[in-house]
DNA sequence: GATAGACCTTCCCATCATGGTAAGGTCAAG
DNA sequence: CTTGACCTTACCATGATGGGAAGGTCTATC
């Protein structure tokens, strides 16, 4: 299978799947007579599988440990961490989203939002409380 | 006012005050005999403006519609609606993380989390389900 | 007045994941 | 044999930021 189909068969672009390589995330494969990468099913799931953790917002860095643990067929142990790990850090990033947006939506509700010129958000950017 | 001092002042880097005027965003302030760029307090304080904004998570592009609003004084009313659309942008990110969040800790609850090879986890990752 | 150290200038490079493009080789169908 | 779709490598761009080099300037101290 040339890199094209198996770009369409795992959802991750051609190009991609170069640069994962490149970057020594994935393995390089095999090649044919005139210089093609070939691809066999297992060299997909695999790339479904990087796809699937992009998906959830793995780090490279995390994709590869858990190619890693996949392969090796290691503990379970290891990969739960690493899950609960990245919940932790979903965790905070929707914490701080969520006081930005608490922020603002009380900024924006301050505001008249007719034509006059005063406005609470431009007042707090510039900093007159900060 | 050297940039140093602008830079102490307002918590943007030197750096980041160069590349801001450099695209634009900012204008260019006036400059010494040696060369070196004058602030003023005026200018510290839109430094300070951008600082705020981009902590709040606006865009480039929609701290440059801010600045612009907040120079010439306009109606709030565009002020609020920027305000109101960058909550809503917001909020998907807060939804889309949460829902991230809330798969990735189903799946590590299903996970024994022993020795066991068995992972709930690798096996999403890998494609059995999708 | 010389020297040191802190500051400024511009310019270039690197990041990270991704896309685009160009130049050239290969293959399959008509 | 030509056409078009595919592959290869290699380079450039993104956006916000940091790092650093090479060189000019200012200030304080000796």
């Amino acid at each position: 299978m040339n890199i094209g189909e198996a770009a369409q068969g795992s959802g991750v672009t051609a190009k991609m799947i170069r640069y994962y390589e490149s970057i020594g995330l994935l393995p390089g494969v095999k090649r044919n007579q005139n210089g093609y990468r070939a691809y066999d099913a297992q060299d997909v799931h695999r790339l479904r599988f990087v796809r699937r953790a992009r998906d959830f917002g793995f780090s490279m860095d995390q994709i590869e440990t858990l190619l890693g643990l996949w392969a090796q067929k290691r503990p379970s142990q290891e990969v739960k961490a690493l899950a609960l790990a990245h919940v932790r850090e979903l965790d905070e990033k929707i914490e701080h989203l969520t006081e930005l947006r608490n922020t603002l939506k009380h900024l924006a509700s301050c505001c008249h939002g007719d034509a006059r010129p005063e406005c609470p958000i431009l007042e707090d950017l510039s900093g007159r409380k900060a």
